[in-house]
DNA sequence: CCATATCTTGAACGATCGTTCAAGATATGG
DNA sequence: CCATATCTTGAACGATCGTTCAAGATATGG
């Protein structure tokens, strides 16, 4: 004889509130704020999600579920090089709509980098989450010359991002990113040179 | 006849201060909790610095500073390739001791996407005041080439580092870097590949 | 020693913070 | 229509924030 409970109200909240964030930051959110501006009350926001903090770990998992779920849109799958994985990626997350969640992803990190318990898990799966699929894509995933690539990809990616977000220089961080491709597609090719490094690796 | 100033207060108060950043962070920084530390009053931090906004700036300027002074030790004169400069590079700030310093680095660069005025031109700096040494090091130190391989430089290294600070995956990491200065040596010593993309640049 | 500018303190200011709570509005099964 | 669980609100709580201010401690030139 109730009202019944109305899940996609807390739903679609939460998806503004991702919005919210993303433009405005998370290190100096204020829930009042937040609240006006998704027309409701910071009351409410705890009845549907708790404490602050529980709100911001729904806010960040679901910034990390957009990443996922635009993450499976790209078709990275088949026999490809990490050239081309990379330039699939790199063509995918500089786009300038996504600018507001990586943002928010460096933010985020930053801020775990301070105080990890404040966001369980978040800096080991920014990394090994990533490590993982990249080395998928690779001749012996598991070896250390895979794992090395995979690195060089996900480290060298970040660094081109951050650089794009300050400086919005696409035309530099684009030939950047080119020659960057050309160097790991020559690794590859010529896997003498990380032969080098990892005499035991499987070829 | 008066009490005649004392710089050496501030500077001695600014020096420890930097340090309590550097170990706490700044975006949940208050006075009270920083002046307990430094054993004053948060009065006087405003006798000393005026506003904390004010502060901050002095905070991050020393930071800086602490950075351009640790840069001049390093002996990077002569004329080194872009894979010796990284590997340099990479060593000296790698250490533990500076990570810390880096951490609080990459805490008010993703502050600072969210509100450039608050940290006025840090973002820039943090990119083109590398960039025009890591270029002054190539051969034709102006050209697109130059350009793009300090950019990968620059930017492969921020990636690595941010890596490291999350990680401490010391040995993968290492590894990835080795490997990509083997790609960066080759893509110097090799002018063809970049050439490529830069066909107007001189070699 | 004394005048005086510098340094330092503790208390207090209003503002904003996350959170709680009582009260009411809302919507549906019976 | 009615009972009732769900949803929403506005006010209020104590805590903490940056900042101000009056008062006193400190240290030196004369």
């Amino acid at each position: 004889m109730p009202r019944p409970p109305d899940d996609d109200l807390r739903a679609a909240l939460l998806d503004r509130a991702v919005d919210y964030v993303c433009k405005h930051g998370l290190s100096e959110l204020s829930l009042r704020p937040l609240a006006k501006a998704l027309r409701t009350s910071a009351a409410l926001l705890h009845y549907h999600f708790g404490s602050k903090d529980d709100l911001i770990a729904a806010i960040i998992e679901a910034g990390r579920a957009r990443q996922v779920a635009a993450m499976q849109q790209l078709e990275l799958q088949g026999d490809l090089s990490t050239a081309e994985v990379g330039r699939i990626l790199w063509r995918a997350w500089s786009d300038a709509r996504w600018e507001p969640l990586i943002m928010l992803f460096f933010e985020v990190y930053a801020l775990a980098l301070r105080d990890r318990s404040r966001f369980p898990g978040f800096l080991e799966s920014a990394i090994e989450a990533w490590l993982r699929p990249l080395q998928a894509t690779l001749p012996d995933p598991d070896g250390p010359r895979a794992r090395a690539l995979a690195t060089v990809t996900l480290d060298g990616f970040r660094g081109f991002l951050l650089d794009l977000c300050a400086t919005h220089d696409r035309v530099r961080i684009d030939a950047a990113v080119e020659l960057w491709l050309a160097m790991l597609e020559h690794a590859e090719t010529a896997p003498e040179m990380t032969r080098r490094f990892f005499p035991d690796a499987a070829s």
